[in-house]
DNA sequence: GCAATTGTTCACCATATGGCAAACCAAATT
DNA sequence: AATTTGGTTTGCCATATGGTGAACAATTGC
């Protein structure tokens, strides 16, 4: 319930890039080496680093190091949160239109409310 | 279905920040001049009026002027596109555990299913 | 017509973002 | 020990972002 509004900041705009969103489809299917991820795309390692942070301090992903390979993976968690906050503003637009729908049934006696 | 991608970083851009969302969850509530919607900020105009076309360019909102007034109002579509596409990556996620849960249930035969 | 209200535009600024190349480090391989 | 591999750090750059103040419309109200 408590809004925690400041992390929706780094949330939205880690989710704001089309590389960084692949990421996320990707650690979805299951955790990978930055190599891997890093493979479909044309840019150099150290421009990818720079979006894994950034998808890091956004608490999207978590990575660990073993050895010389770093392992990524999504925590989900924050992934819901994002949800959470969309779907709390869908819900109060709903309520206002439902209960705006109402009162336009209240100013129409002669429509059957069925 | 068709993922018109290239939006949806205007999307989450536009949701990046806490004043744009502050007037996102604002007009969901109806809709309303520039100057009132202005005013539980404490930033000028000029920078208000950069959140509003960042908003407006993203379409999460659309505004008519009448006279010297200009009126802003939401578009909940374009909400629900940011929304569709974090529920549809829940949904890769939720079918991937879903899977994994039977694999390893098949593993413990032991267990019972239930 | 004058003045207040409501936006809008302009020039400017500091910082953040997203990319590069190159040098570097540490763990595996051979 | 030498080399490859996987990742990191460091500068550097162009552009975008988020803010300011000041000047400039254009309506509206008196």
């Amino acid at each position: 319930m408590a809004n925690q509004i400041q992390p929706l900041d780094s949330l939205f705009h880690a989710l704001a890039d089309p590389t960084r969103r692949a990421v996320i489809s990707r650690l979805l299917r299951g955790e990978a080496p930055v190599k891997r991820l890093a493979e479909p795309f044309e840019m150099g390692l150290p421009a990818f680093l720079k979006h894994l942070s950034v998808l890091e301090a956004s608490g999207l992903i978590h990575t660990e190091k073993q050895g010389r390979v770093r392992t990524c993976r999504i925590d989900t968690d924050r992934l819901s949160a994002a949800e959470g906050w969309l779907s709390e503003q869908r819900a109060i637009w709903q309520d206002r239109t439902d209960r705006l729908a109402v009162f336009v049934e209240s100013q129409h006696p002669t429509k059957e409310t069925s």
